[in-house]
RNA sequence: CGAGGCGUAGCGCAGUUGGUAGCGCGCGUGGUUUGGGACCAUGAGGUCGCAGGUUCGAUCCCUGUCGCCUCGACCA
């Protein structure tokens, strides 16, 4: 990508929110667009970042066997007035509904009704199950109060998983294959997410975990047992059945030991039994011709909260502690290397190119800051402003064709040439 | 919805005890610069969130209203 293309330009920073630098970074140099409370646009970094996480997700669960799918963000009302939600979600403001001349539609706020719909096209046997179906797409929710930007917005990217067994011991299994993988997608994207036990109110069935990644940022209060690695949301504590639930369902008898630490929900696993398919009429033929109910799990991950989580984690400061931008992890970084030349200079702009050339053929994809009239340092700067995790720069030390190949977390140089240097990227 | 805060240029902010606005950054142009956020000159950009009211006159005072942010109820 060459920068002179992108409209990316004064990307100087002032006062940085302190509640959330990362975003307000993002915010000010015009990679995230703010339309109305909890609703963005992304620029292109961003953007390709949070798709990167999509490819990481898509990836793993592939390989646990999972299956993608994509049902409909305009849902016909009538998937919701047959689960019994409808009101419920209506009322409580959470849906948003758009009435028209051919009925009522809602924006899908989450997946199970569709799911249901589509499960009951493909799933009319017991010899189709055990299966999880996934989706990574748009939600909407007309949050109470959005909050953190991209954190809690009223349109948001997740992904929904949705498991279908024949009996309970067949769901707890597939519940374990897909917190699996959600352990092995958070572990590629750098995060270090916790799965606790969390309630199981809302969604209802019987156990429940939540992805948690240790934050001030986040709106949740966990005890957590940091020899055992063992952790509970808060909220457990208000239910009656505290202690029973959490001797039955996940073995922990004494949490006298735990301590209260502030975190951030990015995945939320649930074993719902046969509430839905009761709810939808869910149902299969057994091995005896009957019919049966599904045992479900359904299973989450805020895409674009991790995407802001990723960001707010891989923060750097200057030498004063002021944020001045990001690392971003290889994993996500969708540009391994910044090329900073002085593009004035024909010969160094020249070298510049032909490194460029030489990566894109390779298929590396790099950003060549081609901008003009800007001095090398404040392009050194904007480095971090995107995130990029490796620099060249080529400027008036540049000495022939030798490559010096600097990364930026550890500010590491290495001497290289044009040829080796994807090897080190 | 309960409590607080804020709406003035793209971004960050001043300011006017009431006489229709400034600063820094960014943006355009000319020139000098270029290794960790260069400088000089010059220029463009605002119905001061919106609507009423008071007033000769409101961006400022009053009353509404809308929007945004933070804390709570909700959740990926």
């Amino acid at each position: 990508m060459r920068l002179s293309k992108t409209g990316y330009g004064g990307m100087k920073l002032n006062n940085i929110d302190e509640m959330y630098p990362g975003q307000s970074i993002l915010i000010q140099t015009g990679q995230i667009v703010q339309y109305g409370a909890g609703i963005f646009g992304y620029n292109t970094i961003p953007l390709l970042v949070k798709r990167n996480i999509e490819k990481i997700i898509v990836k793993t669960l592939n390989k646990y066997g999972c299956i993608e799918v994509l049902l409909p963000i305009l849902q016909p009302d009538t998937i919701w007035k047959n689960s019994g939600r409808y009101d419920s979600y209506v009322n409580d403001g959470t849906m948003l509904i758009t009435e028209s001349n051919k009925g009522t539609f809602c924006l899908a706020p989450t997946g199970e009704e569709a799911m249901l719909e589509f499960a009951r096209e493909k799933l009319k046997t017991y010899k189709s199950l055990p299966v999880t179906y996934y989706q990574i797409g748009e939600k909407f929710r007309n949050e109470i109060r959005t909050r953190g930007y991209l954190l809690r917005g009223k349109a948001f990217t997740m992904l929904d998983a949705y498991s279908f067994d024949i009996d309970e011991a067949s769901m707890v299994k597939s519940y374990d294959n897909v917190r699996k993988a959600f352990i092995e997608i958070f572990e590629k994207l750098g995060l270090k997410a916790i799965p606790i036990v969390a309630d199981n109110g809302a969604m209802g069935g019987k156990k429940s975990e939540e992805f948690m990644i240790i934050s001030d940022q986040g709106e949740d209060k966990i005890l957590y047992n940091e020899k055992t690695g063992i952790g509970l949301n808060t909220e457990i504590l208000e239910r009656e059945d505290y202690e029973e639930y959490l001797k039955n369902e996940y073995e922990i008898e004494d949490i006298s030991g735990f301590k209260e630490i502030r975190t951030m929900e990015l995945g939320h696993i649930f074993q719902l039994g046969t509430r839905y398919s009761k709810m939808m009429n869910g149902k299969y033929i057994n091995k005896d011709g009957k019919e049966e109910l599904y045992y479900m799990g359904c299973y989450g991950i805020g895409v674009s909260r991790t995407l802001a989580a990723i960001y707010e984690q891989n923060l750097v400061k200057d030498k004063n502690g002021v944020p001045c931008g990001f690392v971003l992890p290889k994993a996500v970084a969708p540009y391994k290397l910044q090329i900073v030349v002085k593009q004035e200079d024909e010969e160094k702009a020249k070298l510049a190119n032909k490194l460029y050339e030489y990566l894109q053929e390779n298929n590396i994809n790099v950003i060549l800051d081609d901008r003009q009239n800007l001095s090398i340092g404040a392009k050194i700067k904007d480095v971090k402003i995107l995130g990029t995790p490796f620099m060249v720069v080529i400027g008036d030390k540049q000495k022939g064709e030798e490559i010096e190949l600097e990364n930026i977390l550890t500010g590491e140089k290495t001497k290289t040439t044009i040829q080796e240097l994807e090897k080190l990227l």
